[in-house]
DNA sequence: GGCCAGGCCTGAT
DNA sequence: ATCAGGCATGGC
């Protein structure tokens, strides 16, 4: 990989394992939005990007060099090799090796812990489009004004001490709904017990997740993608339910709980099993398999 | 109008 | 330990 600095852009060429689409519209972020242009927009650490994808390169438009060290290249996972994680997954059966084809331009975003905590409350019970929608009521009514690109204003994810001045009804106002309370008490659970998330990333993946259940509204489920994409707990595999018509079309669970499935698929993936349940998840909702 | 969505909580067994 | 039933909201 080439980096190069234009004029408020980062232009990395000879880039493999790297689609926007793929890694922007797979369902681990909320805060992406796709422009007309079809490159997309999104905020993170504070900062607005725009990503886009020429041919062979990747294009970050309004940013810099510092902040592509300081921020992007972690924030895309770019020390990684996804292509000996392919490679791997690839071999381990057939469905693999095909959802591994499918979305071979996913990286897992390491994102910000308290933001995929409260994301992922919202997520329960939820569909895609209505998470991505009360998040940004809670940014835009809680966050920090970053600025405007592209003619739209974008807003920081809330801090815990910012989003403790919200209270149920008005979390209820952002569209969350039942999930109010919940995003209520956990706020209230950070806040009054001085919790930092950075002590959770630096549990063992089986104690974070069930700390991490401690909180209202986060269940095995939620837990794990918590861990997963917000504290790089990577043999974490969460069962949602696409998920779990993954493990019953092509692992023979029918008959299992999604508890076991969870386990089941620690089991078959190992350390890998977050990279195996995201190139999964990735190929049967856009598939429709199963449904 | 019924069903479902990146499920979890509560209460009952 | 396991299992119903309920739950806000909106798209199909």
């Amino acid at each position: 990989m080439i980096v190069e600095e234009r004029e408020n852009k980062i232009i990395l060429k000879d880039i493999i394992d790297f689609d926007p689409v793929h890694i922007l519209d797979c369902g681990q972020c909320f805060r992406w939005t796709k422009e007309e242009d079809g490159s997309y927009t999104g905020v993170a650490k504070g900062k607005i990007l725009n990503v886009r994808k020429n041919d062979n390169e990747i294009i970050l438009d309004n940013t810099n060099i510092s902040d592509f060290e300081n921020i992007w290249y972690d924030y895309f996972d770019l020390a990684r090799d996804y292509s000996s994680i392919k490679k791997e997954l690839a071999s381990h059966d057939e469905n693999l090796r095909a959802a591994v084809d499918f979305g071979w331009g996913i990286r897992i975003l390491q994102q910000d812990a308290w933001e995929m905590l409260i994301s992922f409350i919202i997520s329960s019970n939820n569909r895609i489009p209505m998470i991505q929608r009360a998040i940004n009521n809670i940014s835009e009514r809680y966050g920090d004004k970053l600025g405007e690109y592209k003619g739209k204003t974008y807003y920081s994810f809330p801090t815990p001490e910012q989003l403790s001045k919200a209270s149920i009804e008005e979390l209820r106002d952002c569209k969350t709904g039942f999930r109010d309370k919940y995003i209520f008490s956990t706020t209230r659970d950070v806040i009054d017990n001085k919790l930092d998330m950075q002590d959770f990333i630096d549990m063992n993946s089986a104690t974070c997740h069930k700390e991490l259940m401690k909180f209202k509204g986060v269940g095995a489920k939620v837990s794990d993608c918590i861990a997963l994409f917000g504290m790089g707990k990577y043999d974490s595999f969460p069962v949602d339910v696409w998920v779990k018509r993954v493990m019953q079309e092509f692992y023979n669970a029918e008959d299992m709980s999604l508890l076991k499935m969870r386990k089941y698929g620690m089991d078959l993936f190992g350390e890998k099993a977050g990279f195996a349940q995201q190139y999964l998840f990735y190929y049967v909702r856009e598939m429709e398999i199963g449904k």
